[in-house]
DNA sequence: CTACGATCTTGTCGCCGTCAAGATTATTCT
DNA sequence: AGAATAATCTTGACGGCGACAAGATCGTAG
């Protein structure tokens, strides 16, 4: 830990990620500027854009982060969950909901896409090698769960995302609290709901009563 | 149309909601500023604070529009489909996601919580009446579906609404397009996939093949 | 017709992103 | 080694922004 200020900082790239994924955990994205950033670094007020070159590039590099993390947390979950297909699904959803509260307004930067270059490279890769992992599981995973066709898994794929998706939206947004603020409901469970277990109305409609054991 | 400019402009506040409504529609979010509303509605700069406070004033105000908009927007898919609770929801997702496309800088600033005072009293009911379509909708849905009990209904009205609006977003955001640029996957049919109808992969688990037959 | 309150404007301030120019340090070339 | 050159960061300056205070204009009640 060198802390002597000097005229080149040597690793200022890095530290302004730092700095501005500090900003966001602690104040929020209303605090995060290309300013307070530099500020938070210990460097001139325009520093970040030698690197960054202006905000929409500090902020696309911030989201890349943000990727790599939320892959990481989505890989965490699987890791500690059992090899079927449908267990990895689940652990992956855990994983996707638990980044977003974690890191609300990081998870929430992610997709404010107004802000962000979509077209840059290492955000592609990153944010591509997020999703391979929902490719990966959706397709076993739908396979488990009846699907017979690429169109029926594709159609499965995406209502796993979507719902995972908004489902997280929503629970950061607030829109998943009770009026009296008591817990969120909590995530639908896609699987049981789609295939039918223990405790799903499946007897009701005449299926047949397979569980499917968390 | 008396567009003399007087000293008391008489209607300030809905002229300042509508210039804001273009600039969001034609310029989008990052062109939406107190001074851009200002000069557009032909006023001073500083006129947008005595009907709206502050810049989350506005932005709350142009939200609460936006909800009437979004509310009519499913209403208007409803009345045109038929009255089976099937179809109603089916309806009402597609008036959701149809608004979104068709306004998705006004769909962005909507759940852009930050900048928005989620605590005020007119938004509170102009977005109650919109998701009251959601809860009326949704129970004789998830009871048509299978559902027989609140946790499940409350269950499958969560995934409904998650799916919809998580899939909105994605689209919103590019992340619904494919890579050669063509069109966007459709949205999954929540009702098909949880009942089974024919061209359901219900038969390749061996469920009844009953269609869902609105 | 006058006084008062409602409605809008102007003046000012600090923060912001961005660009241009300069200062400082590292690296390469001879 | 020493000089030229490139890389890295700082300082200066500009216009746009949100916010606040003070002022100007207008409707209206008495």
């Amino acid at each position: 830990m060198n802390d002597k200020p000097r005229y080149h900082h040597g690793d200022l790239r890095n530290a302004l990620l730092k700095a501005g994924l500090d900003i966001l955990e602690q104040d929020g994205s209303s605090a995060l500027s290309l300013r307070a950033v530099a500020a938070r670094a210990g460097v001139s007020r325009s520093a970040p854009a030698y690197p960054f070159g202006n905000l929409r590039g500090l902020l696309t590099a911030l989201v890349t982060v943000a990727y790599t993390r939320f892959a990481a947390a989505m890989a965490d979950e699987r890791a500690r969950a059992a090899a079927e297909p449908i267990e990895q699904m689940r652990a992956a959803g855990r994983g996707y909901i638990a980044f977003a509260r974690r890191n609300p307004a990081l998870f929430r930067l992610m997709f404010s896409s107004v802000q962000i270059d979509g077209d840059n490279a290492e955000l592609r890769q990153a944010s591509a090698a997020a999703y391979q992992q929902l490719v990966e599981i959706s397709g076993p995973a739908a396979d488990h769960l009846g699907a017979s066709s690429d169109a029926e898994r594709r159609e499965i794929a995406i209502l796993v995302w979507a719902s995972t998706h908004g489902y997280a939206h929503l629970l950061v947004d607030g829109h998943m609290q009770a009026p009296d603020g008591g817990e969120p409901d909590p995530p639908p469970d896609i699987a049981r709901l789609l295939f039918g277990g223990a405790g799903s109305f499946t007897k009701a409609r005449g299926r047949r009563t397979g569980r499917s054991r968390s």
